[in-house]
RNA sequence: GCCUGGGUAGCUCAGUCGGUAGAGCAACGCAUUCGUAAUGCGUAGGUCAAGGGUUCGAAUCCCUUCCCAGGCUCCA
């Protein structure tokens, strides 16, 4: 019998018999790893384990405890669930079921237009166990498009994935089988057999450390024109450890939900009687919001901007003229009829703002003219899409419209960069990345040349910047191209922040002009951006950011003051006073609870300070400080010291757990 | 807007078969005077999201609306 070589990713290489398969190749290199192979890495493409090896192949076998590992684990794991529902939903078509970030989801319709309830997690999670101990195989078999259509004639989802990917319409249905010309199909047992491009795990007995989540309606092919189907999601991991390390971290990050912190940490509410996506704003999310907004303020007064104010809502023909109403009305809350005319809430400021602008001739040596506003907007976004402060029907942007010459485009772009990270940073983000969305071709307004022109600026100033980008073609709004500006949380999730936006549009509808140096008439360019996106967006992403704990300079209350027993509470008093004179935003809590309650109480409320004053502090004029996040509290530290240190802090924008 | 699940005291939740409202924490009062994450006792707190229906009787069953959660779609 003769022989074949193969390359292992350390550059080794092994003698295999001819026909040996990946498995046989793990076999030889040891036993523990054809225990763990899934599948394999054959010269760049995932293959199952039972293929035949070709000659001098570049082979690495896939564990479990790997990406590539995880994303089989999770995509044979929906295949098992697609078997559970058909056999406890005769009937039942099911349509695609990926593997997804930290687990996997597949939808179906139901016979009888049934729909998943909660209670139906159970039963399918016990069903898919039955399955994953009958230790069925996954069996790869190939077929023609007449014998896949006929292979699954019962499917029609499937029929129409066959038949989209046979006319190569669609580029994403390749997932889903082999190629344009061959159907490939995973059979679990006689009674079950999905379309599938694979590859998967040698049987379900390799899965079995994972969670039904939750029950959801998605649309098929992602449409809300197209049918509403059941989709079950779940999770799915290598071993029980990593599931319930998953488990855990969701907890976890339930804990440093806004929505939750802002109920515990009394910062802010949604009402009922105010209706949905709308918020009031308490005393001591109040203080959180207002340094936020001051600090705004302050950068954008020496970033060379010029403050504007407008009003909340204006006649409709500002909105006809701005296009807003012929584009976006649903979005916008319904009209006001007035004896005088017919008003709405502004969704957006750049029109007050370009009204700004056309109230007297500009010359070209205005330019760049940078309004910026507070401005609160109002859009009635639908009912399902509201979500805490990151999705609200009122809120406030640190909005500016930017109005610019073609050739100050690049330049105006590039400072507007180095302001916008220099402002991300002073809340504590580090971590940037852009994304730069370039014409939709079915959607815009403007002519080739500008849009090349403004791309190209946009372009270069993300290089100048040395910002890493990705290009989202097609992604613009139709008015212009734009960067978006994503930032990296505490616990790795990406939130996008910041937009720079070029607008073609308005200055045309606005008929806005300058006259240049040649004395004659141009048209600006004009640039929206905002760097929080939403205040409220932004003060939600940032508590998140922190868990709570937020930097000192932000916080309500930076310091508060226990006395011991309450013969300490005129000294606690006087110690609030002192760093009061400081604005430093103290209390005190005076001694009729315990000390060890009052300490809870205030390590409850995130304070970063608690001092503690007894009978060593009032003869020496000391403080007993307990840092947040510190176990250990100094005692002994001078005041002055400690006003020092804390002012520093301050003006740093740091936290206690800095140090 | 669509799918699923929810809404009971400020918060977290219990409330069985339809028989008329409960706990812990928080609040308030009194006592306690204490050196680093819960002192004790007591008091008060509810149109059970809202409206309608069925019933002798509804937090509980039905309908409508509002609000919330997780998805889908959308996000100027």
């Amino acid at each position: 019998m003769s022989e074949i070589d193969v390359v292992l990713p350390d550059g080794s290489a092994r003698t295999l018999p001819e026909g040996s398969t990946a498995l046989d190749l793990a076999a030889q290199i040891g036993k523990r790893l054809a225990k763990d192979a899934l599948c394999a890495d054959v010269n760049g493409d995932l293959l199952d384990l039972n293929v035949a090896l070709p000659p001098g192949a570049l082979v690495s076998i896939v564990t479990p405890a790997s990406a590539r590992g995880r994303e089989v684990l999770r995509h044979s794991t929906a295949h098992v669930l697609a078997q559970a529902v058909t056999r406890l939903w005769p009937g039942a078509h099911f349509a695609i079921g990926p593997s997804i970030e930290n687990g996997f989801y597949y939808d179906f319709a139901l016979p009888d237009d049934g729909r998943f309830s909660d209670d139906d997690l159970e039963r399918l999670e016990a069903e898919m166990r039955v399955i994953v101990n009958e230790d069925q195989p996954f069996d790869r078999s190939e077929h023609t498009i007449e014998e896949g259509l006929e292979l699954f004639r019962d499917q029609p989802f499937k029929v129409e994935i066959i038949n989209a990917v046979a006319l190569g319409a669609s580029e994403e249905d390749l997932t889903e089988v082999a190629s344009p010309s061959v159907v490939s199909a995973y059979a679990n047992s006689a009674r079950f057999v999905d379309l599938c491009r694979g590859p998967h795990v040698p049987s379900t007995a390799r899965l079995g450390h994972f969670k039904l989540m939750r029950v959801a309606g998605a649309y098929w092919r992602g449409d809300e024109k197209n049918q509403q189907l059941q989709r079950v999601y779940g999770t799915a991991w290598e071993s029980a450890a990593a599931l319930d390390a998953h488990l855990l971290q969701l907890v976890e990050a339930e804990k440093r939900d806004h929505r939750r912190l802002a109920v515990d940490l009394d910062l802010l509410s949604f009402p009922h009687e105010l209706g949905g996506g709308l918020a009031v704003w308490h005393p001591k999310g109040g203080i959180v919001r207002k340094q936020m907004e001051d600090y705004s303020r302050e950068r954008h007064l020496h970033g060379g901007y010029q403050f504007v104010v407008t009003p909340h809502l204006a006649n409709e023909r500002l909105f006809e003229t701005s296009g807003h109403l012929g584009f976006y009305r649903d979005g916008m809350y319904p009209p006001m009829e007035l004896d005088n005319g017919t008003y709405y809430m502004k969704p957006m400021n750049c029109p007050m703002h370009c009204l700004i602008y056309k109230s007297r001739p500009r010359s070209y040596r205005e330019l760049p003219l940078r309004l910026f506003e507070l401005g609160t907007v109002y859009r009635y976004e639908r009912a399902g899409t509201l979500h805490g402060l990151m999705r609200i029907r009122g809120f406030t942007q640190d909005d500016s419209h930017i109005y610019c010459t073609a050739d100050q485009l690049q330049d105006e772009i590039a400072s507007l960069l180095e302001f916008v990270m220099s402002v991300l940073r002073a809340f504590g983000f580090s971590d940037f990345t852009a994304n730069l969305s370039t014409k939709n071709p079915a959607k815009y307004v403007g002519g080739h040349e500008i849009w090349e022109q403004s791309t190209e600026a946009l372009r270069l100033a993300l290089e100048r910047f040395g910002l890493s980008y990705e290009v989202k073609k097609g992604d613009a709004a139709f008015y212009g191209p734009k960067i978006d500006i994503d930032v990296r949380d505490a616990i790795g999730r990406t939130w996008q922040l910041s937009t720079i936006q070029c607008d073609f549009n308005s200055p045309e509808r606005f008929e806005l002009e300058y006259v240049g140096a040649d004395n004659q008439r141009h048209r600006p360019i004009m640039l929206h951006r905002a760097l929080f996106g939403s205040i409220e967006r932004f003060f939600g992403v940032v508590l998140e950011h922190y868990a709570g704990n937020l930097p000192t300079w932000l916080c309500a209350e930076q310091v508060r003051v226990l006395g011991v027993r309450d013969d300490h509470d005129a000294y606690a008093t006087a110690v609030a006073a002192s760093l009061a004179a400081h604005d430093v935003r103290v209390s005190t809590d005076v001694a009729t609870e315990p000390l060890g309650s009052r300490i809870r109480k205030a390590k409850l409320e995130k304070i970063p300070y608690i001092l503690v004053v007894g009978d060593d502090d009032v003869a020496k004029t000391t403080i007993g400080v307990n840092a947040r996040g510190s176990n250990d509290p100094e005692r002994g530290v001078r005041l002055d010291a400690f006003t020092t240190r804390l002012t520093l802090e301050i003006a740093d924008h740091g936290s206690p757990e800095d140090h």
